[in-house]
DNA sequence: GGTTATTAGTTGGTGTCACAAACTAAATAG
DNA sequence: CTATTTAGTTTGTGACACCAACTAATAACC
């Protein structure tokens, strides 16, 4: 695992930003970039992301909520629509009679495969303008910023299985 | 203007994530922190963005809705609540017996300053496990990709007065 | 072991947001 | 001066999101 690469300089074109501005911005950018392949498939951003989640879990209709910063109400809404459609199944487990599980269906999974790729090409248009360097750095930043925030908000996790 | 300083090498931590993953988990957590803004007053993130591009502009509806990639149907009752609200306030020109343009009201002023300082505050904290250089990297290319994007979307912008 | 408390999920009600299609009124083309 | 285009609004409909109230299963407690 290359842990010590390095990236090179960047030359900053000035920035008429601020960081909270860039960051918001850029977010817009990415979410209108899904946004895209969404309207595609006459889905919502909200059930991209869904699917996105369920690619390697199979969690818990609480634990859902908790990922996604909703109201466990609102992941009932959510996975019935994505139920109705076809693409999640919920199931049920022995051990615990209250729990709920979310599960990909094989035509969930079809999709989600199929979104994965489509997500890719478009924010890969996004950043099509960065020298690699940019997108290297640019990768290694979200990722630390994005490990960070789970840390944060999910003081105590085992890695799951 | 700082045009050609460096960004010195950036350790990558092994990303786990491709470039559209970190991306995309990146832009939903800011905007759950935009999200946590909002709800501090009681409003919703879109609201938050339209005050943000109501700051330095008063653009017309339809900008609006170009800007923020809507229909011009929803900007209008975008417009609506914000105005209910009394944030935002309609002007018809004399030029123009159609276009209405939109403004920041006195107090969706103080608002929106309010706002920017809480969203700046609420992303620091999301990149404040970065040391600066990473920070100063990542504004830089957050900035080249906004850019870039609006190079793209608006092909001919005249940039405002 | 039986009562209480907690936890997981759903239901029902309300408000926001987003879109499409149909409409009004003002401007521009011809 | 009619015909068309343009800017916005209206009217429906559906997805989302929340809260408060509910059911059912589990865990706690004495």
């Amino acid at each position: 695992m290359a842990i010590a690469r390095k990236v090179p300089q960047v030359r900053p074109a000035r920035p008429l930003l601020t960081l909270a501005d860039g960051l918001a911005q850029l977010s817009f950018a990415v979410q209108s970039a899904i946004g895209r392949v969404a309207d595609l498939h006459d889905l919502s951003l909200v059930q991209i992301r869904l699917l996105g989640i369920l690619r390697d879990r199979e969690p818990a209709m609480l634990a859902v909520a908790t990922v996604m910063n909703l109201d466990k109400s609102s992941v009932t809404g959510l996975v019935d629509r994505a139920e109705r459609r076809g693409l999640v199944r919920r199931t049920t487990t022995p051990e615990d009679g209250r729990a709920v599980r979310v599960g990909l269906t094989a035509r969930g999974r079809g999709l989600a495969q199929k979104l994965t790729k489509q997500v890719d090409r478009e924010l890969g248009r996004l950043v099509e303008g960065l020298p690699g360097v940019h997108r290297r750095a640019l990768l290694t930043i979200a990722s630390q910023i994005v490990a960070d925030d789970a840390r944060r908000r999910f003081p105590d996790v085992a890695r799951r299985p």
